[in-house]
DNA sequence: CCGATTTGCGCAATCGTTTGCACAAGAGGC
DNA sequence: GCCTCTTGTGCAAACGATTGCGCAAATCGG
């Protein structure tokens, strides 16, 4: 029954051929540009390619050639700026070394990012550059999967020998973040982050804001660390606990921008004034950032340079003898970006 | 010199029938559930791939059948909201339906439209779905293209036979717009539009303004009517113009939610009061324009069902016999979000 | 119990390119 | 003028899966 779905006239190598009484063989290699076809042919070959509209068949080369020019794409959801910032990155490497992007959403599920994998495979692409799942705990697959083909990881990664990762420096960002709050003279600083520790990135910001609390001489409070699920209602939820308190904090690091929004409109709600009453900073520069009310602090990750950053780390790395590979640790810098929810003195000079 | 980057001991469907004993025509008929296979043959069949850790190479089967279970999609740009979201849609439907997503990114260039329609015809993907990008204005590429693939337009497209479209109803969503702000009481109502007339989106929501003045016995201004790139830095521009008029408007319709987010950076720099004195709407509902202050009235497009809608549509053709194919129009719903920055009386009832 | 049908599997061609090898013709050295 | 080198093409075997056809053995009907 499985006929060829709308077959056409198509023009291949032999048509070529046929057509100008040389044979495929030589019509292949007067396309790729091999040195030993005469100068002659090659023109010929290419004319007669132009003229009848020929265009090589990719899967017939890729199955040929063992190499589809094909990156597998995993990131938990497409329509998030961050991520899709991220993919925007790769697609501009990608097109620009004559490579396709091939897309798949794990939706944060385990078993969904199994099943993308498993996909990208059969579908023979290049590499895979993925951003993990959150449920993703164990990484057995990861291990199985490198031997088969180049991995990067990118934002949420985990370290292991033969897999290049990217990441923005999470540790510095926080630590800048928290750094600045004191700065501007808050003591009181609280912070929401997600309770799952096997994502690096919630590990490092905390841990850089502890760092900066610890090495500026303030406290580590427990009740000021409160872990949601960092969404809009989960700042809300943040913000609605920690000013149940008997003391309050004056300052909200938070390790994603949706749930400081959700700390903001708690706080409006309440009639406290940001920044005089309570700072806040967010993380991620989602575009929404700039345009809140007040405009929102946050620490920018680059997506797309991390985007770009993870195709040429797989580029490098396809163009390895597998045997010569070593894997590479790509930290790009979190840049704080200081905004009015934030600042309560005046710039320093 | 191109040996196989990375050679692996691959299992194939001749590797399993070695194993087994059998041909490989019969693994390859166990493994799809061809009825002519026994039962007992299709166990073992699977069992031995399942232990050998098989995978279908992809490219080879497509090779054979003809078909990838690939679609192209091409965007403007990744990693805009509303696209991000439509390619989302798409990868919803498609995953679900053992289809994979080819992504590429046009920047609004007409020859990077080209490049990348080119790219996907190469990969042999089984269709294509894309937005047109800005600068394209001759269509002779999808003439021939429709020839080759089934083709599926969403948002800014162009209609031609044998090729179906997804639209959201832009006339009635800006017809709406205006409307509502006609019935929060304003009389002088300006619009920030594109100067891009080939672009059905823009028309349309021009019209749609147009028509709801005249129906509600407003007359049209054309010195209400501006046009400008619909980026903040655009809507900047266009109110400081507009507040430069003799009469300046008491209302805004904006074609595009970041023009309305520059409108009311100009407003509020000039201490004019949002709604009271200038209601505004955008359109698209961007994420941040619910997070303004005051929120943003806008258009919501529904991206995410944009993009299932023309996946399946897809779908339907890649199932249809060319002959018998006839394409679709489907016009989704514009839905009008009100919000602070337009409401000046208490919502009705 | 014999001829007709079904069942289950193998053979081999095919999809379109790529590429190692062979080989003829021409070039060059002596 | 003979012998070695280049140069330019052709031959044919891959790549891995699918599938029309053929053919035995098993089943069935009467």
């Amino acid at each position: 029954m499985c006929k060829r779905l709308h077959k056409l006239k198509k023009v291949t190598i032999h048509g070529l051929a046929k057509l100008l009484n040389i044979t495929p063989s030589t019509v292949s290699r007067a396309l790729n540009d091999n040195p030993r076809i005469s100068e002659d042919t090659r023109r010929l070959v290419k004319a007669a390619a132009e003229q009848a509209g020929y265009r090589v068949n990719g899967v017939a080369s890729a199955l040929r050639s063992g190499r589809t020019f094909t990156i597998g794409v995993i990131v938990p959801t497409a329509d998030r700026s961050f991520f899709s910032g991220v993919v925007r990155g790769i697609e501009d490497i990608a097109s620009s070394t004559s490579y396709h992007v091939m897309i798949c959403q794990s939706y944060d599920s385990h078993q969904s990012e199994l099943d993308d994998i498993a996909a990208l495979l059969r579908a023979q692409v290049d590499g895979i550059l993925m951003s993990n799942a959150r449920e993703t705990t164990q990484f057995q697959h990861l291990e199985t999967l490198k031997k088969v083909a180049p991995v990067v990881l990118f934002d949420r990664v985990v370290y292991q020998p033969g897999i290049s990762t990217v990441t923005v420096d999470d540790y510095r960002g926080a630590y800048q973040a928290t750094a600045h709050l004191i700065e501007q003279g808050c003591t009181r600083i609280a912070t929401f982050t997600l309770e799952q520790f096997h994502l690096n990135i919630y590990r490092e910001r905390l841990r850089g804001y502890q760092d900066a609390l610890l090495e500026h001489g303030l406290p580590i409070r427990p009740e000021y660390i409160h872990y949601n699920n960092l969404a809009i209602e989960g700042g809300l939820k943040g913000a609605e606990y920690l000013w149940n308190l008997p003391e309050p904090p004056d300052a909200i690091f938070c390790a994603s921008d949706f749930s400081a929004v959700g700390a903001m409109r708690f706080l409006k709600s309440r009639g406290i004034r940001i920044p005089d009453e309570v700072a806040l900073v967010g993380f991620a520069n989602e575009p929404f950032t700039a345009l809140v009310e007040p405009p929102l602090s946050t620490v920018d990750q680059h997506p797309v340079e991390m985007g770009q950053t993870a195709a040429k780390l797989f580029l490098e790395q396809i163009e390895t003898e597998p045997g010569a590979f070593i894997e590479k640790h790509i930290t790009l810098n979190a840049d704080l970006i200081v905004r009015g929810s934030s600042l309560r003195k005046p710039k320093k000079k």
